[in-house]
DNA sequence: TCTGGGGTCCTAGGACCC
DNA sequence: TCTGGGGTCCTAGGACCC
């Protein structure tokens, strides 16, 4: 047996975040998601437990979540920075830690421990304590044998707890459990799965490579097969992340059916990502409007830049430019602009 | 359930070149 | 002269995750 993999995950890090500035709060329905106003169009990104058993979660409309919430029920808006703030202080607890980190996002990490011979039950329970003694945040920690092992582990242990999924206990747990259970199955990939016949993770692992090839290409085919054996070789890796992109986007709260206003809409959105690029010293190469149509229908179209580029006002032509290539006989409902970046160092 | 916003990575097909 | 195969670049779209 190898080096042990720990993952660690904050139990409903931004209801969390904001009942520790709040703490009368504590106990009552809370959802954190959009502008905060459940009459508007927007979804929970966080939603309390207390909120969780009446139905809402990660992902409910916040109207919906209005209607299946009691009066006492709180909602509040995203609040970037606190999250920002909040997880930084997470990720130097663990760095304190004679361990590698591998950042997942705001509230979630890989750990990798310098010592083989580490016992993970006690670690994992060090650093549940002591992240929740500096930060007053609670954590979930799963343990295993590689990444994908202990990612899905931290399910069994949430929350405010430890679970534990090993290669010798890979095929009693997760054999029997839909191909959906595994981190990267969606329900996408779990139909086209169901037509091959395959439904379980037993049956994921037992299917030829050659034949998961064929269907969902020379890589993704291998993947999905090492998937269901819970097979992950890959690095616990400290490496400070480099973003490839940053984008913005919005729905409007009414649908737009002049594109003038959806031209002003894209320059407002590329000079915000101007200056989030700018903030890295990087340049885009490549810029892609979104269109999303009333109802629910999305396009892209995206362009690559003759020069890399930085200045807000080029960047927003850039975008407009795109416009072209929509359908202005359309109402459109949410507007995006990303731009993709040079490698660091290489701007213009 | 009338469906946000921030991302990443993979695949496929056409253009173009040798 | 109707016609192969490989490599690379570009764009659109799919799928997934938090």
């Amino acid at each position: 047996m190898g080096v042990p993999v720990l993952h660690v995950d904050l139990d409903q890090f931004l209801v969390a975040v904001e009942l520790r500035r709040r703490p009368e709060l504590r106990g009552l329905p809370v959802v954190v998601g959009g502008r905060g106003d459940p009459t508007e169009r927007g979804v929970a990104s966080t939603a309390s437990y207390e909120a969780r058993a009446h139905g809402v979660s990660s992902g409910t409309p916040l109207r919906t979540a209005a209607k299946r919430l009691p009066a006492d029920a709180v909602f509040l808006p995203v609040d970037k920075p606190a999250y920002d703030e909040a997880s930084a202080e997470v990720m130097a607890v663990l760095r304190s830690f004679p361990v590698d980190v591998e950042v997942l996002g705001w509230d979630e990490a890989f750990v990798g421990p310098h010592d083989p011979s580490v016992d993970p039950g006690v670690l994992a329970e060090e650093i549940r304590s002591a992240v929740v003694a500096r930060t007053g945040l609670t954590c979930s920690v799963g343990i295993g044998d590689n990444k994908l092992q202990a990612k899905l582990a931290t399910s069994f242990g949430k929350p405010d707890g430890v679970g534990r999924l090993t290669s010798d206990e890979w095929a009693a747990v997760m054999g029997p459990r839909p191909v959906d259970a595994l981190w990267g199955v969606g329900s996408r990939t779990r139909r086209r799965l169901e037509a091959l016949g395959v439904r379980t993770v037993d049956d994921l692992a037992a299917t030829p490579a050659a034949d998961l090839a064929a269907e969902f290409g020379p890589r993704t085919g291998p993947w999905l097969r090492r998937l269901g054996r819970g097979a992950d070789s890959s690095p616990v890796d400290p490496t400070p992340w480099v973003p490839r992109a940053h984008g913005r986007e919005e729905t409007v709260q009414h649908d737009l059916d002049d594109w003038d206003e959806v031209a002003a809409l894209v320059r407002r959105l590329a000079a915000q990502v101007a200056d989030d690029i700018a903030a890295e010293g990087r340049a885009a190469v490549r810029v892609a409007v979104k269109i999303r149509y009333v109802p629910f229908e999305t396009k892209q179209r995206t362009r690559k830049l003759a020069a890399p580029e930085s200045d807000a006002a080029a960047l927003g032509e850039a975008g407009v430019a795109l416009l072209d290539g929509f359908d202005h006989d359309r109402r459109v409902r949410l507007v995006g602009f990303r731009a993709e970046m040079a490698e660091p160092g290489a701007t213009a």
